[in-house]
DNA sequence: AGTTGCACCTGGCTGC
DNA sequence: TGCAGCCAGGTGCAAC
């Protein structure tokens, strides 16, 4: 489900509740969700402060006051909602879960907030891991640069995809490289930059070196995308939803994504479905060259 | 080393 | 109405 927008969208929702309050009791109610739970999960985590809510490529990192970081993903249908247990300070409101039976986690926390993860196909996790050094840690020493960052330009990806024949689409995919792109934006900024998802990577990179218009276009798409969908509270499809219950609207500006045989809003051509490797790509055979 | 394909799960939709 | 089959936003690992 959750791709870049999405998760910084929840990051955004979870944050006033989560934010300065103490874990004051957790409720975990099941052995583990896509790997098991860590040992003594509940005890290390309560009487924490949280004091911040971070997000690196889809994870969202809670900085708790003790030797731990709480690191959670939401995989492909995890999300988060808000209860209000007690107290006025917690703005937040909650949206019903389709089935209760799949929340598996519940943070209750000093600030009244009761934070529940909900999540049906269980390919979300919980880790705990040592705040020192956490970027060696085996979840993140391999991720990629951040798309919003200043350094994420076309000079960078040029630098990725240097010698890489592969496909655009399986590369922009890879977590190693770019951090927090999925299937959704994948296909979008691919869509806007013009260019075909089968072209190899490496053709977007100069004999030189230099990144190219191709590079920078695409550099810019990316980023323009990401941004645009963050803004809109992300992309609501099935059942994912903002931590307020509020839906995302991006869904609405997909120009390719989910439309096949649809016609291309830019040149008119029909929009494509094909696969690479397992996954469904949707583009324009008329103007992604 | 770089890639591909499958496995992990449940639920929703389509078509018979 | 029921049911089989297919599809889904992600990622890790085995196999080529």
């Amino acid at each position: 489900m959750p791709e870049l927008p999405e998760v910084e969208t929840v990051r955004r929702g979870l944050e006033p509740a989560m934010a300065g309050a103490r874990l004051t009791a957790i409720d975990q109610r099941r052995p583990g969700l896509r790997f098991p739970f860590p040992e003594r999960f509940a005890e290390r985590l309560i009487g924490r402060r949280i004091e911040g809510l971070r997000r690196r490529a889809k994870y969202l990192i809670a900085d708790l006051d003790g030797p731990e970081l709480l690191v959670m993903h939401l995989g492909m249908s995890g999300s988060f909602r808000i209860e209000r247990a007690k107290g006025p300070d917690v703005p937040a409101l909650g949206a019903k879960p389709k089935n209760p039976s799949h929340d598996h986690v519940v943070l209750e926390l000093s600030s009244g907030a009761r934070v529940i993860y909900n999540d049906p196909r269980r390919f979300g996790f919980m880790q705990l891991i040592p705040r020192n050094g956490f970027s060696a840690h085996p979840l993140f020493k391999n991720i990629g640069i951040e798309p919003l960052c200043e350094a994420f330009d076309g000079a960078a990806l040029a630098r990725l995809f240097a010698g890489r024949m592969a496909p655009l689409k399986p590369v922009l995919l890879d977590q190693s490289l770019i951090a927090g792109l999925g299937n959704i934006y994948v296909c979008e900024a691919l869509h806007r930059a013009g260019l075909s998802p089968r072209r190899p990577a490496a053709s977007l990179v100069c004999k030189n070196g230099r990144p190219g218009e191709r590079a920078t276009s695409l550099a810019r798409a990316i980023r323009e995308v990401l941004e645009e969908a963050v803004a809109a509270g992300g992309s609501s499809l099935r059942d994912h939803r903002q931590a307020d219950g509020a839906l995302g609207y991006f869904q609405h500006c997909f120009r390719v994504y989910g439309r096949e045989n649809e016609f291309c809003m830019r040149c008119g051509g029909k929009v494509r479905r094909i696969t690479q490797s397992g996954r469904a790509t949707f583009y324009c055979g008329g103007c992604q060259r």
